[in-house]
DNA sequence: GTGCAAAGGGGGAAAAATCCCCTTTTTAAC
DNA sequence: GTTAAAAAGGGGATTTTTCCCCCTTTGCAC
């Protein structure tokens, strides 16, 4: 099932089995399948891990971002340092300005909403094979309200450090910060800086939202 | 491209096109191709209800949930009321007790979880088409919980009043509970008092969980 | 009519969350 | 080695949340 040729190696990282099933009929059957072929797949960042620990290594990562356990925005940047050669076009429903920027500053190659058409995932695919770039529409409009002057909404890099992480799971239940902080052997005030944080990060103002943002991208369970 | 014959017709409802055509192609690939073939797409409720508007009509509907304009509830409700002889098998990602028990109440014959197997969604179909149901793993456990004697956690006989939801819908959002009160026209202590009876009813200790309640039970969408 | 429960409202206080400004230590970059 | 960010922690204050006990009105069952 895994093995490398003069095709082009294709990998899907989507926590949804139908979806990345999907994806693997489109690009097998329609006229790309003499260019690329499926290399493997993933159910998220941490089982894509596993799957890079020995070649083949694909030349193109289609990737999604809310996944559970490791998500889309951990693995690119794990990817970016660990195969900086492999190519990353992200496939997400989530189309926030938040998410395009930031993907874009961890440099991936392309960026689609998951509701394109099947052309453009080809276009996109033929632009990131001969080393160019591809991003849907509205990633493009994001793109360009901010390079030019409105760069009002705060360009605040959104990669959170493992313990922002644990911190978020934790204020997502009744826990208060003064017992969160015992749990993690550090100071309340501490506690208090990474809610700052993560409140500016996540652009949210109040505990009950920053909870919602957990469940909403898959950080924590229900 | 819309035409009727012996084989038994589908229709994909979802707002996301590659998911649609990735589905399109798995059933028009598999060994399902003999049994089925696809009617139509559409892109959330309203688009279903334009093309339902002349036969020939599907068979068989695969629905989505969450989905822009006219979701997946109110589009299942309003087919059982103008296409009773329509089946449908919902696709969704959404795995909330409140979703499943909402969709098997509107009488939908089957329920999956969008990373199933694809011999799951192929058992689902035989099954429908032979006039059965079929529910994801998922489904089954949050059918036998409620039908068991479960009365711990039991939200369909769990009575809350209308401002009682009201209020759990706002206290979801970054509002206080001043904010809540004047929107509501009530005192600050009478919104008190529905915390107080929410906190009891839900069997929750803080603000934050009793949102995490309303978006598992599907009292809010995130 | 009595009783009683549900809905709306109040006083007051402790606990928790939120905010702003600031210092030290550690880490990473050049 | 110098510099510049993160990361960890602190002081102190305001706002919000949470809790507990009490009151009135209304509807309705008995």
């Amino acid at each position: 099932m895994r093995n490398a040729s003069q095709k082009l190696n294709i990998a899907i990282v989507d926590d949804h089995n139908l979806f990345r099933k999907g994806l693997i009929k489109l690009i097998n059957m329609g006229d790309t399948q003499h260019r690329y072929q499926i290399l493997f797949e993933a159910e998220n960042g941490h089982d894509l891990q596993e799957k890079m620990k020995q070649p083949p290594f694909p030349d193109i990562i289609l990737m999604d971002i809310d996944m559970p356990d490791m998500d889309g925005y951990e693995a690119v940047d794990w990817l970016q340092r660990t195969h900086p050669t492999v190519k990353v076009l992200v496939v997400s429903m989530v189309e926030s300005e938040n998410a395009i920027l930031r993907m874009l500053r961890l440099g991936v190659k392309g960026y689609l909403s998951k509701d394109i058409e099947v052309e453009d995932m080809n276009r996109a695919l033929e632009a990131i094979a001969s080393n160019g770039f591809y991003y849907s529409e509205i990633a493009t409009e994001v793109l360009n309200q901010n390079l030019m002057g409105n760069v009002k909404t705060n360009p605040s890099s959104l990669y959170l450090s493992e313990n922002e992480r644990e911190f978020l799971k934790l204020a997502t239940t009744e826990m208060t910060y003064q017992q969160i902080a015992d749990k993690m052997n550090l100071s309340p005030k501490t506690i208090d800086g990474y809610r700052e944080a993560l409140f500016q990060k996540l652009n949210v103002k109040t505990r009950v939202t920053m909870a919602l943002y957990a469940v909403k991208h898959g950080i924590v369970q229900l």
